[in-house]
DNA sequence: TTGTAGGCGTTATCAA
DNA sequence: TTGATAACGCCTACAA
């Protein structure tokens, strides 16, 4: 292996020189810059990162907690972090973690075992953050989840209204003429997102004068195809004349779907299905899935500036909301009242 | 923050006495083992891994390179082995790669940077690992590819056939009537993938006696919804009398079919489609779809057991071929001749 | 079974 | 503008 020693003896300047070449510092003669650059060139030298972030005690690295394997907004999200940050010296550490996993408790194991600069948590539950959010002492963003309730000065949040969010939704079904709407979410015990979400659907039925009766309406199915075709069978069962359901997500309305046709019901002649995300998989499935869309682009762009604008500039911490929009699919019949 | 040396002073033991236990060794007394695990729970303190890989000069971690951000199989196969990964002492360093880059470059600076004990291809091009594998000297397994024509000692490869799987996806369609088939597949000029597959292709259409005019019949689409929308459009115009299609990943066929859709074509009763690799959300489409599974948990499990034999216990690289299934759906039409 | 000391590759401090 | 040297936190001979 090749060290900035071998360097130093092989260009004739010393370790230090050599290092600040490294370093892109100005107090360094054009003369030695270049023949330096030279030697390193010709031997393919690149610093060791361990040794470097030993030293500095950092890793020029962000972390990014994503609740949620199956979860496709939570992919496009990352995928369109991971685009930005390629252009930055940082690099990224994803940890996956289960939709109802304690993400403060490993967002700690992580600080601790990777130094990152700042942490991005891609869906978070707030009882998680009041119990223990103290220990994380490097900036971070809740992105997906609103943060502003919470007072802590490293942590910012950009959200989607998911309460306003889900009432649209349930808004459009009582719109279209629908009275029998069921809930296909998560649990909102343990998922603050699907909570306000919940919240949401309660403030719809309310306004339409509507009982809202979780116990019949609703129904348990985590952010997957599979865990949305089970869902939507005992929504089925339990609630049989239903005319319309609200899943959570996309792909549980997709799978959800799939549940309904595999009994020989049709959307959205016999259901109507609103998703929620708005992943690029509900504009291409058939038929076309009516969705509210998080601009996801939008709020990975918004998280990394104001993760950085904390990192770098030491900037207040900020709670923005990025709105959602209503795009509508092929997935919902009108019933004309007569 | 708190360092080995903190638990040494603070348990009465010295600094090495720590780190045995640490790194649990079995010649340190039952006795000073406890005390030490006590204050290291206390104080909660995990090493630092930056010190200890320097030391060490690695860092026990697996490198993957993923060819295709898009490319549904691939992520299933990603989350796969961070399922297996998780389990074990090391960790995984994710790149993501576009479809045509040179993925062996890529990993040679990875190799420098991270120091991996072994990298997982997925998805790979000979040319570029013929000219450049040799830089690359950990262990590896090229996965989705086979790699048995090249000879490294350090390269193995777990591949489904692809010449075979996509001869078979052809004969499907010749074998359900149709005979006016057009190919939707990637670059084949820079992916070798997209090259074998076509290979297969030709394969088929020479046994089924027909001519294979890949300017008329093939059209270059890349592994994502929007690529396939577009390709497809670009098919159906250049060969207006297509009956059937055979695109080479799910989400390029799902791509195809809504532009099919929105052209007013019906699938299958106008076109039918086939699809490659098998992943969910072909069975959750509507039409249900046709395709070729790839087994991503098989792929996925066999990397990594033949990357650890290779790692851990010194073995031979091995080259392995993963048997691929034809799975039916509801987007193929059979056509009677009469 | 335990402790001492040296070194891993880099950066930062200070002196030249 | 340069160079010597001391850290950074941990592991590992080697010695006790």
């Amino acid at each position: 292996m090749v060290t900035i020693k071998d360097i130093a003896r092989e260009s004739g300047y010393s370790v230090s020189t050599v290092s600040r070449v490294l370093n892109h510092r100005s107090d360094v003669s054009p003369d030695a810059k270049q023949k330096i650059e030279a030697v390193v060139t010709k031997f393919n030298f690149v610093p060791n990162n361990n040794a470097k972030h030993l030293k500095q005690n950092n890793s020029k690295s962000i972390g990014v907690m994503v609740k949620g394997i199956s979860n496709m907004l939570f992919a496009s999200i990352v995928e369109e972090i991971q685009r930005m940050i390629e252009k930055t010296e940082y690099t990224l550490v994803v940890s996956y973690l289960d939709e109802d996993a304690d993400e403060v408790e490993q967002a700690i194991l992580l600080c601790r075992e990777r130094k990152p600069l700042g942490l991005l948590f891609l869906g978070g539950n707030p009882d998680y953050f009041k119990k223990e959010f103290a220990g994380v002492d490097v900036p971070c963003v809740l992105v997906t989840n609103r943060a502003n309730q919470m007072e802590f000065r490293n942590l910012s949040s950009v959200a989607t209204d998911d309460v306003a969010a889900a009432r649209r939704a349930v808004d459009v079904l009582f719109d279209a003429g629908h009275e029998k709407i069921g809930i296909l979410g998560g649990d909102f015990t343990k998922s603050y997102t699907s909570y306000q979400r919940l919240r949401g659907c309660s403030d719809s039925f309310a306004a339409h004068g509507a009982v809202f009766d979780a116990d019949r309406c609703y129904e348990k199915a985590r952010f997957s195809f599979d865990s949305g075709y089970r869902g939507m069978e005992r929504l089925v069962t339990k609630f049989p004349d239903i005319t319309a359901v609200f899943a959570m997500s996309d792909v549980t309305a997709i799978g959800a779907i799939r549940a309904l046709r595999d009994r020989g019901l049709r959307v959205p002649e016999d259901i109507s299905i609103i998703g929620f995300d708005g992943t690029t998989l509900a504009e291409y499935y058939n038929p076309k899935l009516a969705t509210i869309k998080q601009q996801y682009q939008r709020l990975a762009s918004r998280s990394i500036e104001i993760l950085f604008g904390q990192i770098e500039l030491k900037k207040e911490p900020i709670h923005e909301i990025v709105p959602f929009e209503f795009v509508n699919g092929e997935s919902i019949r009108v019933i004309e009242h007569g």
